[in-house]
Order: C-alpha cells, then structure tokens, then sequence
DNA sequence: AATTCGGGGAG
DNA sequence: CTCCCAGAATT
C-alpha cells in the first residue's frame, strides 16, 4: 500500500492554496465555482465569481432571476452552456430537492452541467464524500505517477485512470477536502504541463514518468486536427438616437442566449438582412476585420455599421432590441462584440 | 468515439 | 505561435 494520499495532504498542508475564495463548505459556492473552473483557470474565474455571488447570493436568488440576468453575469467567461444549466439546475435544487443542495455524488450528477468529476468534487468540499475526481490535473498526476499511456480521452485510459484515482482515495473522510484541493493544487502549481517542478514534487519518489524522464510525454496528447475558417458580417444598425439593434440568439449552439449583433453572409448581403429586419438602412464604411478564434474554429468578421434611414414595420420583439450601448455592455453579449463596444467608445 | 461548446493564461 | 485549463452534453 502506497502513502501517495499521506504525502499529497502532507504536501497540502505546506504548499497547497488556502485562500482561494470558493474553499468554503457552502454547497452552492462549491458547486458555482466549480462549474466556472470548468476548462476555465483559477485566475480568470476569480472576479467572476465574486461579481456572480454578490448578485446572486443564494442557490433560491439564483433560480429566482432570469436567464438574461444570469447570463449577463456570466458574459466574457464562455461555454455558455454552463450558465444555462447553472440557471436550470438552481431551479432544480429548489423544485426537485425541495430547497436542499442533494448530499450524495449520484444526486448532485443529476444536475445539468454536472458530471462525474464535477460531482465528486462538490460531493468532496461539501460533505466530506469519498469520491474521486478526475478533471485534467489529476489525468496529468496520475498518467505521470503511474506511467500510463495513451490519450486519456480515449474510454479504456479513463476508465484506467478513474480506477486508480478511486484506489488512491485517503482512508479518512475529513481528509476529503484537503485531499481533493491537494491534487488540484499540485496539478496546476508543481506537475504542470510544460514545466514539471519534479525537484519539489511529494510523489517524486516513485513516479514512473519521472524515473524514465518522460514527464513530458505524459500525458499523451490529443491527436490534433486542422480547425477550420469562418466568415461572417455583423450588422452594427444604429437608429436616430444611437442605438444598437441585437438580437438574441437560439438556445443552443455557439454563444446560445446571448445578446448579438445581426449577421449576414457578406457586406453586399447587408442591405437585404436589413430589410428582413424590418428595416431601411444606409450603409456606412466597414470597419476593418477582426478575428476570433474558438477551439474548433477561427472566425473572421466584418464589421459593417449601417444607420436607420426607415422601419416597414415594428422592430421588436422578445428575441430583437434596442440598446444603448451602456445596455449592451451591461447585458450577455459575447467577447468579440464586448471589445467592438468597448474599442468603439 | 467524435464533435460541440469560449476565452484566456502561460510558455 | 502552441498547449491546455477544477468537463459535460450531444451526436
């Protein structure tokens, strides 16, 4: 029997992080900022979940809002989704669990946007849980530790690595906290992707990776693939008091809820768009292209301003509205119109 | 098993 | 530039 979870908390207690704002056993901060650390890092989530907690308190405050509210919060952090299952889950916790954030890994994995890893964590800070994570720190620990190979996203190595992570659980549960941050902790501060701290490193001794000097190797990395180009115009319409016409996007799909600018296929489409906007429109120059580049794809967009010269019809509804553009920073709009604004002034 | 979800930190 | 981050849901 190896101490490996005797030296992670021993390592814990010395070097470990204590005073991240989320090392609380409240469920519901647990669980908030667990859902934002998601393929998110430590220091990009902190002024987000400050600014979201302050807004939305309680788990009740949360299902209480709209989703316009809270993805108005969550604007600029992406993978939206996230936020609209954070919304939906809240109403959850208050319908289907009476009120009362659900104990047990199995339950709290009900929720949307919760899996197994995100459970267990919460499960852990929670309620002392013995349950094992495996989030891409502990992939990188346990692949190096254990010299496993292969793309952990391929189903036999995770299932490899999940088993360990459960045989490796320390034996006492009011470890559980200390132990699952201890993991995190080393994963993100000392057996880091491209600069493993090995020197300083509590599980040094018997680490595989370490002892054949393929740290670097481990773990195997996604096979990667070309990501394809996109194209598109966003329609900066103003009317006659300088306002800005959004649009809201469908519920799924990319920047799915969030407040738009209108697009079409190209400038000489621009016109015509307008005009299946209810709206007469003469074009002003466009602004030079920017870029913006996605996991899975880069996306080229021009800018094109136009300004309201007559309506056919009514321009609002429920998915299609005027904002100043105070409004529109303070509402859920996606990075790259954040920044037009913002460079706009 | 592969793809779809954002945006940014850090080397 | 590249890699990858306290992943989950969908196809």
């Amino acid at each position: 029997m190896s101490d490996f979870s005797r030296r992670l908390l021993g390592w814990q207690a010395e070097c470990g992080r204590h005073d991240l704002p989320w090392q609380v056993s409240d469920p519901y901060r647990v669980w908030l900022s667990e859902i934002m650390l998601q393929q998110t890092q430590v220091t990009t989530v902190i002024p987000y979940y400050e600014r979201f907690l302050q807004r939305f308190p309680t788990v009740a405050d949360l299902a209480a809002a709209t989703q316009d509210d809270v993805l108005a919060h969550w604007s600029g952090l992406g993978y939206y989704s996230r936020a609209r299952n954070l919304h939906a889950a809240a109403q959850m916790v208050m319908g289907h669990f009476g009120g009362t954030f659900p104990r047990t890994p199995a339950e709290i994995a009900e929720l949307p946007g919760v899996g197994r890893s995100t459970a267990a964590a919460i499960a852990a800070f929670s309620f002392n849980t013995r349950s094992a994570i495996l989030d891409g720190n502990v992939k990188r620990v346990l692949a190096r530790w254990a010299g496993i190979e292969g793309f952990p996203g391929e189903k036999a190595i995770e299932n490899r690595l999940w088993a360990l992570a459960e045989s490796l659980l320390p034996p006492n549960a009011a470890d559980m906290p200390a132990y699952t941050q201890a993991q995190m902790d080393l994963g993100a501060t000392v057996c880091t992707p491209r600069k493993p701290a090995c020197l300083t490193c509590p599980l040094a001794d018997d680490c595989r990776a370490k002892a054949e000097g393929c740290q670097l190797e481990l773990p195997t990395p996604k096979p990667k693939k070309a990501i394809p180009e996109r194209h598109t115009t966003m329609l900066l319409i103003r009317d006659a008091q300088g306002r800005l016409l959004l649009e809201k996007r469908p519920p799924t799909g990319i920047w799915g809820g969030l407040w738009c600018l209108p697009e079409s296929t190209s400038t000489l489409q621009a016109t015509a768009r307008c005009q299946q906007l209810g709206l007469a429109v003469e074009l002003d120059p466009a602004l030079p292209d920017f870029v913006h580049v996605f996991t899975h794809f880069r996306l080229t967009i021009t800018p094109q301003p136009a300004t309201v010269s007559g309506a056919t019809h009514a321009v609002h509804d429920d998915a299609l509205r005027w904002f100043s553009t105070a409004d529109a920073l303070a509402a859920g709009i996606p990075t790259p119109l954040r920044k037009l604004l913002t460079a706009q002034t």
